[in-house]
DNA sequence: AAACCTAATTAACGGTGTTAAGTATATTCG
DNA sequence: CGAATATACTTAACACCGTTAATTAGGTTT
C-alpha cells in the first residue's frame, strides 16, 4: 500500500465521517421537531424551540432544511408513509368488495384518531402538503387516497355497489371518514366514546347506502 | 326649566354623543376586521393591519375588545347568526321528515361553500368558539346544530328513519356535511363542480342510508 | 504553514400579540 | 372662569416569530 492510496483512504473516511455527522444532526432536528410538534401542535410549533431543544441556533436549521414548511414536511413524511401502508394493508385484508370498503374506512378513521396532530397537519392545516412532492417521488401524497376510489370502483364493477359516478362516490366516502376524524379531533365535545360510536354508525350507514 | 335640569340634559346629551362615537369606532373596527379576515384568511389576519386600516394604533383596539380572539369572535357573530337562521329556515321549509333532513344538510353545505373563511374559522381553526358564549347568551353556538339532532329524532319517531342511537346518527350526519364542506374548502383539487357533485351524491347516500 | 472549505454563529429585519406608562383633549366641579 | 378629573388615544417596550446576510471558528487540503 503506497502513500497515495492511504491518503485517499483517509480522505474518504473523513468525508464519510463528516457526512454521517451531518446526517445525525439532521435526524436530531427531525426528532426534536417531531416531539415538539406532538407536544405543542401545529400552531405552537416554532423553529426557535426546535433549535433550543437540540442546543443550536435557529439559523443552523436552515443548513439542513429549506424553511419551516420543508422541515414540517419531512417530519410528517414517515407518518404519511405509515398512513399509506395501513390503507394498503386494509385493502389487502378483505376479499369481499363491500367489506373492503368498510375496512378501508375503518383504517382511515383509526389512523386519524391515533395521530391527531399529524392528521390535522396534513389534512387540515397544510393541505398543500398533499399535492407537493419531493424529488425522488413520482406521485403526490394524495395519491394514497386513490385506493379508496379503486375499492369503490371494483365493488361497483362486481355489482355489489350502486352505479354512479365513481369519483363522486369516492369523494362522499372520503368526506364521511374525513368528517368523522375532523370532528373527533377538533371538537372538544367529542370524547373517545362518542367518536367511536359515531364512527361505527357512520360506517354502517355508508356501507348500507353504497349497497346496490 | 331651571338651571340644574338644563345642565343635566346637556350632560346626558354629551354622554350619549360620546357613547355613540364609541359605538361607531367599535363598528369601524369590526368592519375593517371582517374585510381583512375575508381578504387574508385566518392565518393572515392581524390586529396591526386592522389598526392601520382604520387609522388608529393597535393598542386602541384593546379599548374596544379584550384581545384578538374576542375581536374575531365578534366578527363572526353575525355570520353565525345567519348560519343558525338558515338551518332553521331549512327545517321549517320541509314537511316530510326525511326530506327535512336532506334540506337541512343542503343548507349546511351551502352555507359552508358560500362562507368558506367564516366556516373554516368557526368549525376548523377556532372550534373553541363553538363552546364559548358571551354574556347575554344562554347557549353556546354549537346548540344550533341541535336542530340536526331534532330532525333525525323526529324522523325516527315517525318511523321513516332506522332506529338507533340518535346522537350517533346525528353525529354521522354532521360528519358527512362537515367533511364535504371541509374537503371542498380545504383541498385544492376540489373545484366547484366536483364539490357540488360530491355533495349531491353524499346527500343521496345519507338519506338512503337513514331510511328505515 | 498557508489557503481553503464548511459548519455554525451573531446580528439584524420586519412581523406578530400584548401590556404599562404617558399625553392630550374633553368634561366636570369649585 | 380656572383647576381637577376622567376619557381616548398614543408611545414605548417586551417577548415572541420566520428568515437572511455577514462573520467567525475549525478541520481539510495543498
Amino acid at each position: 500500500m503506497n502513500k497515495e492510496t492511504r491518503t485517499q483512504c483517509t480522505r474518504n473516511a473523513s468525508r464519510q465521517r463528516r457526512e454521517q455527522q451531518k446526517e445525525e444532526l439532521r435526524q436530531a432536528i427531525l426528532d426534536a421537531a417531531a416531539e415538539l410538534l406532538l407536544a405543542h401542535g401545529y400552531e405552537g410549533f416554532s423553529l426557535r424551540q426546535v433549535a433550543e431543544q437540540i442546543g443550536y441556533t435557529p439559523t443552523t436549521i436552515y443548513l439542513y432544511f429549506e424553511d419551516k414548511a420543508d422541515l414540517l414536511f419531512a417530519v410528517v413524511d414517515s407518518a404519511y408513509a405509515d398512513f399509506s401502508r395501513r390503507l394498503q394493508a386494509a385493502y389487502d385484508s378483505a376479499d369481499d368488495p363491500l367489506q373492503r370498503i368498510r375496512v378501508l374506512g375503518r383504517a382511515y378513521i383509526d389512523f386519524g384518531l391515533a395521530n391527531p396532530v399529524v392528521y390535522q397537519l396534513i389534512f387540515v392545516q397544510r393541505t398543500d402538503f398533499l399535492l407537493t412532492w419531493r424529488q425522488g417521488e413520482q406521485q403526490p401524497r394524495a395519491s394514497a387516497l386513490l385506493i379508496l376510489l379503486r375499492a369503490v370502483e371494483e365493488a361497483q364493477q362486481t355489482g355489489v355497489v350502486r352505479p354512479g359516478d365513481v369519483q363522486s362516490l369516492g369523494d362522499a366516502l372520503w368526506a364521511m371518514v374525513h368528517g368523522l376524524v375532523s370532528l373527533a379531533i377538533g371538537m372538544p365535545m367529542f370524547d373517545a366514546a362518542r367518536s367511536r360510536a359515531a364512527s361505527e354508525t357512520a360506517l354502517d350507514l355508508m356501507i348500507d347506502a353504497l349497497r346496490a
